[in-house]
This record gives structure tokens, C-alpha cells and sequence, in this order.
DNA sequence: CATGAATGAGGCTTCATTCAT
DNA sequence: AATGAATGAAGCCTCATTCAT
């Protein structure tokens, strides 16, 4: 039993091996730059080896994707499950959830909206997309719900809460690709956090509303 | 000095007509999977003269940027140079601006935040990385300028204006890709003029001073 | 105009030229063991160039197979449509159209018998086995007609006329096929003709009724 | 040694589960496309396991023919071996025999043949194509002997021996793949063992002496 | 200027074979 | 003896780019 369960746990570290180092190197050089062979030294493994582990290269790249966004998803019903708190702490603990998966792993939560805003959607297999999208929407209706109940409450303006929970969505991941993008043109001091923390609270404070 | 210019206008003419054939492939494929192939045929030329008016297929794919770029800019620009206009007025004007700019040319806006956020700009050459960076900076720059109008008239709240017009140019690209996105994920009904105009409301309400 | 045709001329000067490559690497390796590679240099090209002809490596393959039977349809069907000649001279004159096309392209008429009994069959696509299984249909059905003709007119045994027509075909792929073969397992001298007409004659005597 | 002879006994039964796997594998997908992973997986052992009993892919492909070969071989030299029989009986007893042969092992049969009508046949190693050789003379052999008689007995034309007893075997070979050949093309009606005794005897009948 | 055929580098992927356990 | 994970060589094919016409 103990070697069934070893080879299990071998398995999975190999896989994650492979996933950080694929991590790093679409980081680096973004999905098509990225070559399989890059990947596979960055592990120190040969190319073969990648094959064992994931169908092709749009698997092993949408694969760091559905992780994060799996994390993503528990943090938000988490927030949402809570019974006594009321929609605005619900927010700001949303603002929270979504600081630390970035934190936890920024590289991968920069992955997801690169490959989320662009032509390689296209391309992927139709199981992926519809993983990816179901995700997405849940960790999206899981917002849209925060903010519905703030509605009910008369806390919130009345708008349609998906839209509205789609913009802060929108916000999170504009501001996450526009400040990663800043650093490419030029390298300068990465203000990531703290924007984001002002645009939150602008976005708050712009869907409360005023007595 | 007539055959001179005639030979000016329509060189121009031909580059026009292969950046709009550009703008559609691009638009429809994505940049890897658009083919110089694909751009030749939709502008009914042969792939080798593409090469006559651009350098490589990276130049071809940022021009498309460039040119709206540079339109964004002059709306912007004439935002900001109205005299007799109060801040909050002048960002309701900003934001009509850049409404007029993305109906102006939808694929092209989204080609440009496509490129803005994505691996492609890694691997783009540094002369063309300058003036897209300079344009965006000039725009934002812009956008900021407006901002602190507003704050040193103790309209809007003490922020950083860069990092304001950082967040304002961030949810206008965020939730462009992400209606974009979602039109990819599922063909579901356009939504993005509505979702963009309530964005917009709420970042200015969330700028405003409250009293 | 001139201009056209020579391009037309040309193009298809070229594809002579690969495929006379193709002929001769197939040949002496094998579908399998042959690469692009080998085509392209010996056709001195790149392989790129094999693909502005040829959609991929099997569709070149089967090509060869194409033409040759092209060619044995229409000397097939030239017999048939003898009108003042007796079925048994039909079947001298038959035997004859087959040693012609054997003689004008033998490594074609191998590739061909070696396509036809081949794995390689399995993972044609589906269109050529259409076309392949077409033209064989047509030349064994033009075989069984005159046949039965000779049934008709009580020369030939009364055996159902496309069963003896496959088996025409099979002695005469069964034959160069075995002394193919042969010429692989030892590099004896080359019997072909010679049993070949043997064996066409044993076929004819063996399918005439005695009176 | 009781303990011994277990071993060899257990390593031929090992032996025979892999044959039957690969010849299962073999048939369905052919030389190239099957995979030593899907013979491996049919024979419910690993991959490495093949190699302890067979050199490569190779050789195991070739091994599958030799066990037929042999068979074959007796079969033959059996109805050589009659000294009380007419060479015409021979010949139809040899027809059975080949008929029994065909039935013991289709798949086999029809592997052989691909065999020794494929480029397959150029990579085979010396030794082993020396061993195919053998046994293919020695079969042939035999039928050459018998039409020997015959024709020693004025019973049959006179014509070299060997070459009928090639004919001989291109038409059973050729009548086989054609029909399996057949079979891949459209998935009519297997007609195979009608087929072939109508080949048989015209065979018989093209080489027997008229009075 | 325009063409478009040709190039050839390079990527993804497969799979026979090996070897540590 | 058996395993099966890992290897890495090699093949097919694409496509940005060039250049002779």
C-alpha cells in the first residue's frame, strides 16, 4: 500500500514540477514564445517527460489557469458563505480573498487574465473553455451575490448586479494587466498593490450608495 | 512636384489598405494565428509587398495601435484643453471621448489592449515599445491632468492623479477585454456599451469628494 | 497569355519533379522510412516546397498510385472497347496493356501494389481510398466485362466474371509483388517478365473451357 | 530440474501471450502505426517486458511470421512426402493444405504477406530475413517438387518449376491481400475462401497438360 | 513597384528503447 | 523477472521572410 500511495505522491510532484517551471517560462515569454522545450529544461526534464503529464501545450498552460481559478473560487464562497457580516465588510473581505490569490501566486493569477483576454481563447479545446468559463462564473456569481444582497439592502445602487460584479472583475484584472504591462515598457517601481487598493475603494465606494 | 505627391498619396493609400485588411485578420485570429498569408489575400495583394510598406509582421500588428493611439490622444488632449469646464464635466467629456474612439473602431481597440496586454509586446522591437509607451503615457498623462484639476479644486479625493488615470485607463481596457472575453467564452449578447457606461459612473462617484 | 501558360507549364513541371523524387525515394524505402526530407533533397528542394503541391506526405504518396492507375484504366478500357476482337484475344491484348504499363513506371506500379496491400490503406484519407477504390473498381470492372464476354459466347468457364477479374488482378500484384520481394531477400536475377507471362497464360488456359 | 524445465515452460507461455497480443495489434493497425505500448497493453504486461523476450519491434513482428512459416513448411513437405499419390491429388491436397493453414491463422497469414510485400521487409535485420528466406524457399521448394512430378509425369507443361511454384504462390498471397485489401475499401462481403478455390483451379486446370 | 514561389528554421509531438527499482 | 517512467531522436509541417522576374 505505502508503495501504491508513494508513487501517487511522486506523480503529483512531478506534475507540480512541471507546472512551476511551465509557470515560469509562460511568465516569461508568454504562450507562444514559450516552447515545449523550454519548459521541459527549465523542469530538467526531457520534452517527452511534458507528455506524461499533460496532452499537449494548451493543456499544460490552461492547466496553471483552472488551478488558480479553482483557489479563486473557494475564497469567494468563503466570503460569501458568511452569515453575519454585512455586504460592505463582504466586500472589503472580497478585496482581501482576491490580494491574497494574487499573492499566492502572481505569476499564475497574470497567466489566467493574459490567456483570459486573448486570441489563445481561441484556440483551446472546447472542454477548457467550458472549464475555464464555468469557473470564471461562478467565481463571478459569487460577487454578483455579495453585491445583490448590498442591493436588497438598500446599501448598493441599483444596477444589475452581474454587470456590476463584472466590472469589478474587470477592474481587478484591468489593473493587474495594465501595471504588469507598465513593467514591460518600462521597468519601473511596481505599484501593483497599492493601485489596486485605491481602485477597490473607488469601486466601493462608487456602488454605495449616497444618502 | 504634382507626380511627387500623387505617388505620396497613394503609397498611403496602399498602406491603408493593408492596415485595414490587418485589422480584420488580426481582429478575427489573434496575432499568432493570423498569417502574413491570410492579411495579403483580405487586401488582395501578394505577401511580398506587405514587406514594402512594413518591416515584419510585429510592425504591421503594433501600426494598427499607433494610428488609434494617436486619435485617443487628441481626444483626450482636446478634453483637457477646454478652459471653461469643470473636472467632473470634463470626465463625463472623457469618457464620451473615448466612446467615440472605440465606436470608432471597436477591433482596432481591442487589437491595441490586446497587444498592451499580452506576451506580444515582450517580443516587439524597442523603437516601436518607445512610442507606444510614450503615446499611452501622453494620453494618461492626459487623463491625470484632468484628475488633478479636480483634486487641487478639492472636487475629487486625494490620490496619487497618475494612479487615478492608471485606474480609469485600467477598467476601460478591463472591461473591454473581458466583454470581449465573454463573447468568446459564450456568444452571449453584447452588453459592453451598457457595462462601460455604468464603470464609468461608478469610478467617478468613487472619485468624488463626498461632503 | 504567354505568361500564364508558362506558369501553368511550369507548375506543373515542378510537381513532375517532385514527384519523380517522391517515386524514386518511396521506392527504394518505403512509405514509412521515407522522410519529406529525403524527397526534398532528392527532388533538390526544400521541403517546404513539397507542400505547395502536395497537401501532406500521404497525399504525395497515393498521388503516384493515382496516375499509374489513370493510366491502366484508359489501356483497359481501350480493350474493352475493341468492338471486331474475340474475348480470348481481349484477354492476350489485356495482358499485354498490363506488361506496357508494368514496363512504362515499374517502381510506380511496386508503390502502387504496395499501397494496396498495405497498412498504409488504413490511414489513407477518406476521399483518396474513394478515388483509389474508384479507379480500381473501373479497371477490374473493365477486366470482368470482357470476361464475360467470353462467358457469354460459351468460351469462358461460367464463374461469376468479377471474381475472376479479382483474380487476374491479384496474379498479376501477387506476382510482381513475390518477385519484388524476391529481389529483396536475395538480389537474384530478375525473373518478372518471364513469369509473368507464364502466369498469364496458365490464368487464360485455366479459365477457357474445354470443349 | 523439474524447477528448469518449469522456467522454460513459463517462458514460452510468456512467449505465446505476447505473440497472440502482437498479432492481434499487428493486424489491426499495421506494422507502423501499431505501437509497442498497445502490444504490451493487450498482452496486460509493460512495455519493458517485450524486450525480455523479444530484440525489438522488429524482430517481434518478424517472429509472428516465422511460426507460420514453419507450419506452412510441414504442411507442405507432408504432401511431398506422399509416395502413393498422383501429382494432381498432390496439387489439391496442397490447396487444403494451404486452405488449413490460412484458417489455423488468418491474421497471421495476411501478416506474412504484408511482410513480404512491404518495405517493412528492408529493415529487417540479416539474420532474420536469411530465416524468412529459408523458410519461403523450402515451401516453395516443396510445391516445386510436386509440380516436378507432375510435369516429369507429362502431366503437367513444361515449364520451370520453380517459376510455377512462384506463380503458385502469388496467387495465393495475391488472392489474400487483394481481398483483405478489399475489405479496407468498402466493407463488402468477404468472399475470400470462394475466391480462392476458384483461383486454385485455374491454377490447376492452366497448368495441366491437355491431351 | 508588385509578385508569389521558394526557402528553411524551428515547433510540437510520438514512440522505440532503456534502466533504476 | 517485471515494471513503467523517462528519455531523446526524429519526423511532419507551418509560416515569416526573401528575391528573381
Amino acid at each position: 500500500m505505502g508503495i501504491q500511495e508513494r508513487k501517487v505522491r511522486e506523480r503529483e510532484r512531478r506534475r507540480q514540477q512541471i507546472i512551476v517551471a511551465a509557470k515560469r517560462v509562460f511568465s516569461e515569454k508568454g504562450f507562444n514564445k514559450a516552447t515545449m522545450e523550454d519548459i521541459a529544461s527549465e523542469a530538467e526534464l526531457s520534452p517527452g517527460t511534458l507528455y506524461l503529464y499533460f496532452k499537449n501545450k494548451e493543456e499544460l498552460y490552461a492547466s496553471l489557469s483552472l488551478r488558480i481559478l479553482q483557489y479563486l473560487n473557494i475564497r469567494v464562497q468563503h466570503v460569501n458563505d458568511e452569515k453575519n457580516m454585512d455586504p460592505e465588510k463582504k466586500m472589503i473581505a472580497l478585496q482581501e480573498a482576491m490580494f491574497d490569490v494574487y499573492n499566492f501566486d502572481p505569476l499564475t493569477i497574470i497567466n489566467l487574465f493574459h490567456l483570459q483576454s486573448s486570441e489563445t481563447l481561441k484556440n483551446l479545446s472546447p472542454e477548457f473553455l467550458t472549464e475555464i468559463n464555468e469557473l470564471s462564473r461562478k467565481s463571478i456569481g459569487g460577487v454578483a451575490n455579495i453585491i445583490d444582497e448590498g442591493i436588497k439592502k438598500g446599501l448598493f445602487i441599483e444596477k444589475h448586479p452581474t454587470a456590476l460584479a463584472d466590472i469589478f472583475w474587470s477592474l481587478f484584472s484591468g489593473v493587474i494587466l495594465w501595471e504588469a504591462s507598465k513593467n514591460i515598457l518600462d521597468e519601473e517601481k511596481d505599484y501593483l498593490k497599492n493601485t489596486l487598493e485605491i481602485a477597490f475603494n473607488i469601486f466601493l465606494k462608487g456602488i454605495k450608495k449616497t444618502p
